[in-house]
DNA sequence: TATGGATAAGACCGATCGTTCTATAAGAGA
DNA sequence: TCTCTTATAGAACGATCGGTCTTATCCATA
């Protein structure tokens, strides 16, 4: 067993990472076999199965890499000065383009993997929760950010906002994949805009006034 | 094979999809197996077989007994003369308890089919595009409704409408499910209330203000 | 060029999957 | 009581699952 994995086992990694990434999202994280991943790479089930000690790390390094894909996607070229409304606006429609432009094969890579792992405890269902905590947290965070800059109403609650926000993404992601509506997305965008706009003060309406996918 | 069965294998039948209701819900679609379905009902593999023609055969009939459990718990009862807003509202509430009390031990049945068969084409993804588009349509169907009554404003969007109440209910058992969070069932009836009031008529508030469940 | 660790293949394990076949209880009608 | 249908059991099938073990092929370095 390799203490220090070398350059080429990392290449082959990554490789296997991408197909089973692809496959996890359209067959979930159970249907992600190693024997259909091993055909998927060209490689024997031996040999792939050397990359990782078991299915539940290899289900674990699969979650890892749908995270980067989000962190790339979604979050990189976020990360300026802005904040509050403006910045919980911008995540909140880049996360629903992310969603729309088909990222994955099957959709939201965590969405597909939450109802899996919800009735599965264990270390995958521990990092899954972790992951998608952490982005609804992040949701919130910037709404309060965004009621401590004056953009939001006093008395709103961001953990409303970040919850209907969150409910409006994951509900066009269900809507495309299942009944082919990829108007969903629009939908979503103009219901993120709602939800915004009704806890929005007058100088928030301000930013919101300038931003385009608003009903 | 019976042309038409009797009594006594309608009566195992039905304990067969009472115990296959409650590992489906948890276990998913996929998850329910024969052999741990017969095991829970005390019953052999062939003999539990012998009731339906095939796998696919079988959860077909597990998504039909979830439906009459969702029709028993939701609609019956609010068949009666009011419509529109009241309706509506009644409904999505109705369906928010329902989720809430946990009918399936895993958590809403079609909200977990729904990811699992998205991507497998057959005669169950169909059954449950089916169900699950005529539960959002009638969710349209009141908001529509309410705005021919005049409860809702005449330039309301009724998809978009059952969009964000669909969105709600099902994000709700998401952070349940996923999080533990059972705290969000109040969110999505606050959520509920605001996306209704926000698209409500004076005379539709009149409505409104008489109901609990609103922020 | 020889050697040694990293990388992969191939055969195989027991378990479980959906499914089929055959045989056996049980109940109703003659 | 005999018979025929229905309801269930039991054994077995090929396939596939996650996982192990042994063997072969690289490639870098000495």
């Amino acid at each position: 067993m390799p203490a220090a994995p070398q350059a080429k086992a990392k290449q082959t990694r990554r490789e296997i990472l991408a197909h089973a990434l692809d496959l996890a999202s359209v067959e979930g994280l159970g249907g992600l076999t190693i024997g259909r991943l091993a055909t998927a790479t060209n490689l024997s089930k031996s040999g792939l199965f050397a990359h990782f000690g078991s299915k539940e790390d290899l289900q674990l390094a699969v979650v890892e890499a749908a995270r980067e894909v989000f962190v790339r996607k979604v979050l990189d070229g976020h990360e300026d000065g802005t904040a509050g409304l403006s910045r919980l606006l911008h995540l909140s429609l880049a996360w629903t383009n992310y969603v729309a432009e088909g990222a994955f094969r099957g959709g939201c890579f965590f969405a597909a993997a939450s109802s899996e792992v919800d009735d599965r405890p264990g270390r995958v269902r521990d990092l899954v929760v972790r992951l998608t905590g952490q982005w609804l947290a992040q949701l919130e965070f910037h709404a309060e950010e965004a009621i401590d800059q004056g953009q939001f109403v006093p008395d709103c609650d961001a953990a409303l906002v970040a919850f209907e926000i969150h409910a409006f993404v994951q509900e066009a992601n269900w809507a495309f994949q299942l009944h082919g509506r990829s108007e969903a997305f629009d939908l979503a965008r103009r219901a993120i805009g709602r939800a915004i706009r009704s806890v929005a003060t007058a100088s928030g309406r301000v930013l919101l006034g300038a931003e385009r996918f608003l009903a």
